[in-house]
DNA sequence: CGAATTTGCTTGTTTTTTGCAAGTAAGTTC
DNA sequence: GAACTTACTTGCAAAAAACAAGCAAATTCG
Protein backbone atom coordinates (compact mmCIF):
# COMPACT_ATOMS: atom_id res chain seq x y z
CA UNK A 1 0.00 0.00 0.00
CA UNK A 2 1.27 3.35 -0.84
CA UNK A 3 0.44 6.94 -1.35
CA UNK A 4 -1.94 6.84 -4.17
CA UNK A 5 -3.28 10.33 -5.94
CA UNK A 6 -0.29 11.05 -7.62
CA UNK A 7 -0.47 14.24 -6.18
CA UNK A 8 2.83 16.04 -4.44
CA UNK A 9 2.25 15.38 -0.78
CA UNK A 10 2.32 19.14 -0.38
CA UNK A 11 -0.19 19.85 -3.17
CA UNK A 12 -2.07 17.16 -1.55
CA UNK A 13 -2.13 19.11 2.13
CA UNK A 14 -2.85 22.62 0.25
CA UNK A 15 -6.09 21.11 -0.98
CA UNK A 16 -7.57 20.96 2.02
CA UNK A 17 -5.51 24.06 4.18
CA UNK A 18 -4.12 26.21 1.46
CA UNK A 19 -6.07 28.80 1.54
CA UNK A 20 -5.93 31.32 4.87
CA UNK A 21 -9.28 30.36 6.10
CA UNK A 22 -9.69 26.70 6.52
CA UNK A 23 -6.42 26.58 8.95
CA UNK A 24 -8.55 29.56 11.21
CA UNK A 25 -10.94 27.18 11.63
CA UNK A 26 -8.83 24.18 12.61
CA UNK A 27 -6.99 26.73 15.03
CA UNK A 28 -10.05 27.87 16.53
CA UNK A 29 -11.08 24.60 17.47
CA UNK A 30 -7.74 22.99 18.79
CA UNK A 31 -6.43 26.25 20.67
CA UNK A 32 -10.03 28.30 21.75
CA UNK A 33 -12.09 25.81 22.09
CA UNK A 34 -14.75 27.03 19.24
CA UNK A 35 -17.56 24.32 18.21
CA UNK A 36 -20.61 25.84 16.86
CA UNK A 37 -20.99 28.12 13.53
CA UNK A 38 -21.64 31.53 15.98
CA UNK A 39 -18.33 30.82 17.85
CA UNK A 40 -16.21 31.19 14.41
CA UNK A 41 -17.67 33.75 13.04
CA UNK A 42 -17.12 35.69 16.13
CA UNK A 43 -13.19 35.20 15.53
CA UNK A 44 -11.26 37.77 15.46
CA UNK A 45 -10.17 37.66 11.92
CA UNK A 46 -13.89 38.33 10.83
CA UNK A 47 -14.35 35.78 8.41
CA UNK A 48 -17.66 36.12 6.65
CA UNK A 49 -20.94 34.18 6.46
CA UNK A 50 -20.85 32.71 3.54
CA UNK A 51 -17.30 31.79 3.35
CA UNK A 52 -17.39 30.06 7.12
CA UNK A 53 -20.22 28.15 5.87
CA UNK A 54 -18.01 27.07 2.50
CA UNK A 55 -15.64 26.30 4.37
CA UNK A 56 -16.94 24.48 7.09
CA UNK A 57 -18.61 22.13 4.08
CA UNK A 58 -15.25 21.34 2.86
CA UNK A 59 -13.72 20.74 5.95
CA UNK A 60 -15.95 18.23 6.46
CA UNK A 61 -16.19 16.68 3.56
CA UNK A 62 -12.41 16.44 3.13
CA UNK A 63 -12.90 14.61 6.62
CA UNK A 64 -11.13 16.93 8.81
CA UNK A 65 -14.38 17.84 11.11
CA UNK A 66 -17.45 16.34 11.90
CA UNK A 67 -21.15 17.43 12.65
CA UNK A 68 -22.42 16.59 16.35
CA UNK A 69 -25.21 17.35 18.40
CA UNK A 70 -24.21 20.35 20.11
CA UNK A 71 -25.53 19.03 23.36
CA UNK A 72 -26.89 15.29 23.91
CA UNK A 73 -30.41 15.02 22.34
CA UNK A 74 -30.31 18.49 20.81
CA UNK A 75 -31.01 18.44 16.99
CA UNK A 76 -28.85 21.92 17.24
CA UNK A 77 -25.56 21.23 15.79
CA UNK A 78 -22.16 21.68 16.78
CA UNK A 79 -18.39 20.16 15.43
CA UNK A 80 -15.93 18.46 16.55
CA UNK A 81 -12.18 17.50 15.48
CA UNK A 82 -11.61 14.08 13.66
CA UNK A 83 -8.45 12.39 13.83
CA UNK A 84 -7.28 13.76 10.46
CA UNK A 85 -7.79 17.14 11.48
CA UNK A 86 -6.11 16.87 14.81
CA UNK A 87 -3.16 15.30 13.32
CA UNK A 88 -3.03 18.97 11.08
CA UNK A 89 -1.44 19.95 14.57
CA UNK A 90 2.41 19.09 14.31
CA UNK A 91 1.90 21.24 11.18
CA UNK A 92 0.36 24.44 12.89
CA UNK A 93 2.69 24.02 16.23
CA UNK A 94 5.50 24.34 13.41
CA UNK A 95 3.66 27.23 11.61
CA UNK A 96 3.73 28.84 15.36
CA UNK A 97 7.25 28.03 16.04
CA UNK A 98 8.30 30.02 12.96
CA UNK A 99 6.80 32.86 13.84
CA UNK A 100 7.90 33.30 17.37
CA UNK A 101 11.68 33.29 15.60
CA UNK A 102 10.58 35.73 12.80
CA UNK A 103 7.59 38.11 14.78
CA UNK A 104 10.27 39.99 16.14
CA UNK A 105 11.81 43.69 16.08
CA UNK A 106 15.03 43.80 15.68
CA UNK A 107 17.76 43.80 18.86
CA UNK A 108 16.53 45.46 21.74
CA UNK A 109 12.64 47.43 20.04
CA UNK A 110 10.49 47.39 22.13
CA UNK A 111 8.43 44.74 23.50
CA UNK A 112 4.44 45.07 22.88
CA UNK A 113 1.21 42.63 23.45
CA UNK A 114 2.94 39.38 24.56
CA UNK A 115 1.62 36.09 23.35
CA UNK A 116 1.51 32.91 24.63
CA UNK A 117 4.87 32.70 25.87
CA UNK A 118 4.27 29.74 27.69
CA UNK A 119 3.17 28.18 24.36
CA UNK A 120 6.48 28.55 22.29
CA UNK A 121 7.96 26.87 25.18
CA UNK A 122 5.98 24.08 25.43
CA UNK A 123 6.83 23.24 21.85
CA UNK A 124 10.14 23.41 21.95
CA UNK A 125 10.56 21.49 25.24
CA UNK A 126 7.30 19.35 25.65
CA UNK A 127 5.89 19.07 22.31
CA UNK A 128 4.31 15.53 22.80
CA UNK A 129 2.87 16.44 26.12
CA UNK A 130 1.41 19.71 24.56
CA UNK A 131 0.12 18.08 21.49
CA UNK A 132 -1.87 15.40 23.84
CA UNK A 133 -2.91 17.73 26.30
CA UNK A 134 -4.44 19.65 23.37
CA UNK A 135 -5.78 16.53 21.68
CA UNK A 136 -7.87 15.87 25.33
CA UNK A 137 -9.19 19.20 25.26
CA UNK A 138 -11.60 18.47 22.14
CA UNK A 139 -13.19 15.13 23.64
CA UNK B 1 11.93 41.00 24.18
CA UNK B 2 8.99 39.69 22.41
CA UNK B 3 6.01 38.65 19.66
CA UNK B 4 5.35 42.06 18.08
CA UNK B 5 3.13 42.37 15.55
CA UNK B 6 0.13 41.54 17.72
CA UNK B 7 -1.24 39.01 15.04
CA UNK B 8 -1.89 35.41 16.79
CA UNK B 9 1.48 33.25 15.44
CA UNK B 10 -0.79 31.06 12.82
CA UNK B 11 -1.74 34.31 11.10
CA UNK B 12 1.98 35.86 10.99
CA UNK B 13 2.66 32.64 8.89
CA UNK B 14 -0.26 32.52 7.04
CA UNK B 15 0.39 36.39 5.91
CA UNK B 16 3.48 34.87 4.54
CA UNK B 17 2.04 31.36 2.98
CA UNK B 18 -1.14 31.61 3.23
CA UNK B 19 -2.12 30.32 -0.09
CA UNK B 20 -1.28 28.09 -2.56
CA UNK B 21 1.46 29.42 -4.70
CA UNK B 22 4.03 30.92 -2.09
CA UNK B 23 4.51 27.25 -0.50
CA UNK B 24 4.53 25.55 -4.22
CA UNK B 25 7.70 28.08 -4.59
CA UNK B 26 9.79 27.55 -1.43
CA UNK B 27 9.20 23.44 -2.17
CA UNK B 28 10.39 23.97 -5.68
CA UNK B 29 13.28 25.23 -4.35
CA UNK B 30 14.13 23.20 -1.25
CA UNK B 31 13.22 19.97 -2.64
CA UNK B 32 13.92 20.54 -6.50
CA UNK B 33 16.97 22.78 -6.81
CA UNK B 34 14.37 25.58 -8.99
CA UNK B 35 16.42 29.08 -8.88
CA UNK B 36 15.03 30.45 -11.86
CA UNK B 37 11.93 32.25 -12.92
CA UNK B 38 11.71 30.04 -16.15
CA UNK B 39 12.18 26.57 -13.44
CA UNK B 40 9.07 28.06 -11.24
CA UNK B 41 6.70 28.31 -14.73
CA UNK B 42 7.84 24.63 -15.58
CA UNK B 43 6.21 22.74 -12.29
CA UNK B 44 3.83 20.63 -12.73
CA UNK B 45 1.35 22.38 -10.90
CA UNK B 46 1.19 25.10 -13.99
CA UNK B 47 1.26 29.05 -11.98
CA UNK B 48 0.38 31.58 -14.42
CA UNK B 49 3.00 33.89 -15.75
CA UNK B 50 1.43 37.15 -13.77
CA UNK B 51 0.79 35.11 -10.22
CA UNK B 52 4.57 33.32 -10.15
CA UNK B 53 6.10 37.21 -10.70
CA UNK B 54 3.26 38.24 -8.01
CA UNK B 55 4.53 35.67 -5.81
CA UNK B 56 8.25 35.66 -6.05
CA UNK B 57 7.84 39.93 -5.22
CA UNK B 58 5.73 38.93 -2.27
CA UNK B 59 8.36 36.43 -0.85
CA UNK B 60 11.64 38.60 -2.02
CA UNK B 61 9.40 41.37 0.12
CA UNK B 62 8.55 38.80 2.96
CA UNK B 63 12.92 38.18 3.16
CA UNK B 64 11.77 34.45 2.52
CA UNK B 65 14.02 34.68 -1.01
CA UNK B 66 16.26 36.96 -2.28
CA UNK B 67 18.02 37.78 -5.98
CA UNK B 68 21.40 36.97 -6.96
CA UNK B 69 23.28 36.78 -10.22
CA UNK B 70 22.34 33.72 -11.73
CA UNK B 71 26.19 33.04 -11.69
CA UNK B 72 28.59 34.89 -11.02
CA UNK B 73 29.21 38.43 -12.91
CA UNK B 74 26.00 37.49 -14.58
CA UNK B 75 23.51 40.42 -14.79
CA UNK B 76 21.00 37.67 -15.12
CA UNK B 77 19.40 36.99 -11.91
CA UNK B 78 18.25 34.17 -9.71
CA UNK B 79 16.71 33.36 -6.43
CA UNK B 80 18.31 31.55 -3.82
CA UNK B 81 16.68 30.99 -0.34
CA UNK B 82 16.84 32.47 2.85
CA UNK B 83 17.38 31.16 6.35
CA UNK B 84 13.58 32.68 6.63
CA UNK B 85 12.75 30.90 3.80
CA UNK B 86 15.02 28.00 4.92
CA UNK B 87 12.95 27.75 8.29
CA UNK B 88 9.96 26.82 6.86
CA UNK B 89 10.93 22.94 6.24
CA UNK B 90 9.64 21.78 9.35
CA UNK B 91 6.16 23.21 8.51
CA UNK B 92 6.34 21.20 4.99
CA UNK B 93 7.78 18.29 6.23
CA UNK B 94 4.72 18.02 8.66
CA UNK B 95 2.65 18.42 5.94
CA UNK B 96 4.45 16.00 3.71
CA UNK B 97 4.19 13.18 6.94
CA UNK B 98 0.32 14.02 7.54
CA UNK B 99 -0.12 13.80 3.41
CA UNK B 100 1.90 10.60 4.02
CA UNK B 101 -0.77 9.45 6.84
CA UNK B 102 -4.29 10.15 4.49
CA UNK B 103 -3.26 10.15 1.39
CA UNK B 104 -4.07 6.74 0.88
CA UNK B 105 -7.11 4.05 -0.30
CA UNK B 106 -8.66 2.05 2.03
CA UNK B 107 -6.77 -1.27 3.06
CA UNK B 108 -6.09 -3.39 0.57
CA UNK B 109 -6.61 -0.82 -2.29
CA UNK B 110 -4.01 -1.26 -5.51
CA UNK B 111 -1.16 0.60 -5.66
CA UNK B 112 -0.36 3.56 -7.99
CA UNK B 113 2.27 5.95 -8.71
CA UNK B 114 5.21 5.93 -5.71
CA UNK B 115 6.35 8.92 -4.37
CA UNK B 116 9.15 9.52 -2.26
CA UNK B 117 8.81 6.63 0.55
CA UNK B 118 12.69 7.15 1.09
CA UNK B 119 11.34 10.90 1.91
CA UNK B 120 8.93 9.71 3.94
CA UNK B 121 11.17 7.17 6.03
CA UNK B 122 13.33 9.63 6.58
CA UNK B 123 10.88 12.68 7.85
CA UNK B 124 10.29 9.84 10.82
CA UNK B 125 13.59 8.50 11.79
CA UNK B 126 16.18 11.36 10.43
CA UNK B 127 14.85 13.98 9.97
CA UNK B 128 17.72 16.58 11.65
CA UNK B 129 19.86 14.85 9.25
CA UNK B 130 17.27 15.29 5.92
CA UNK B 131 17.25 18.77 7.14
CA UNK B 132 20.39 19.65 6.94
CA UNK B 133 21.00 17.74 3.82
CA UNK B 134 18.27 19.45 2.13
CA UNK B 135 19.88 22.99 3.71
CA UNK B 136 23.27 22.28 2.11
CA UNK B 137 21.54 21.47 -1.17
CA UNK B 138 20.44 25.51 -1.29
CA UNK B 139 24.01 26.88 -1.11
C1' DC C 1 -48.41 28.48 24.81
C1' DG C 2 -46.87 32.22 21.89
C1' DA C 3 -43.98 36.27 20.92
C1' DA C 4 -39.33 37.83 20.77
C1' DT C 5 -34.66 36.59 20.16
C1' DT C 6 -30.82 33.87 18.69
C1' DT C 7 -28.57 30.66 15.61
C1' DG C 8 -27.07 28.85 11.34
C1' DC C 9 -27.15 29.48 7.52
C1' DT C 10 -28.57 31.23 2.01
C1' DT C 11 -28.99 34.66 -1.50
C1' DG C 12 -27.78 38.63 -4.04
C1' DT C 13 -24.29 42.31 -5.29
C1' DT C 14 -19.76 44.51 -5.37
C1' DT C 15 -14.81 44.12 -5.07
C1' DT C 16 -10.66 41.55 -5.36
C1' DT C 17 -7.96 37.88 -7.03
C1' DT C 18 -6.84 34.52 -10.44
C1' DG C 19 -6.17 32.52 -14.99
C1' DC C 20 -5.11 32.96 -19.71
C1' DA C 21 -3.24 35.13 -23.94
C1' DA C 22 -0.30 38.51 -25.83
C1' DG C 23 3.28 41.56 -25.93
C1' DT C 24 7.98 43.33 -24.87
C1' DA C 25 12.56 44.65 -23.51
C1' DA C 26 16.86 42.97 -21.92
C1' DG C 27 20.22 39.18 -22.33
C1' DT C 28 22.32 35.32 -24.87
C1' DT C 29 23.68 32.45 -28.83
C1' DC C 30 25.51 31.77 -33.20
C1' DG D 1 23.84 41.52 -35.67
C1' DA D 2 19.81 38.51 -36.37
C1' DA D 3 17.37 35.01 -34.18
C1' DC D 4 16.17 33.10 -29.95
C1' DT D 5 15.46 32.75 -24.98
C1' DT D 6 14.35 34.72 -20.52
C1' DA D 7 11.88 37.39 -17.30
C1' DC D 8 8.71 39.61 -16.93
C1' DT D 9 4.15 43.28 -17.86
C1' DT D 10 -0.39 44.32 -19.63
C1' DG D 11 -5.27 43.54 -20.74
C1' DC D 12 -9.27 41.06 -20.27
C1' DA D 13 -12.50 37.31 -18.80
C1' DA D 14 -13.67 34.12 -15.09
C1' DA D 15 -13.65 32.71 -10.36
C1' DA D 16 -13.53 33.67 -5.56
C1' DA D 17 -14.02 36.67 -1.57
C1' DA D 18 -16.14 40.45 1.01
C1' DC D 19 -20.20 42.85 2.26
C1' DA D 20 -25.12 43.26 3.20
C1' DA D 21 -29.65 41.35 3.61
C1' DG D 22 -32.87 38.00 4.41
C1' DC D 23 -34.88 33.87 6.51
C1' DA D 24 -36.41 29.49 8.66
C1' DA D 25 -35.60 26.48 12.54
C1' DA D 26 -34.50 26.38 17.39
C1' DT D 27 -34.48 28.47 21.85
C1' DT D 28 -35.71 31.69 25.52
C1' DC D 29 -38.96 34.24 28.14
C1' DG D 30 -43.30 35.95 30.01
Amino acid sequence: MAKVSGKCPVVFALDVIGDKWSLLVLRDMLFRGKRTYGDFLKSHEKISTNILADRLGKLEAAGMIAKVPARPNSPRKAYKMTEKGADMLPVILEMIAWSAKYDRYPEGAALIAGAPDDLLHRIKTDRDGLMAELRLALQ
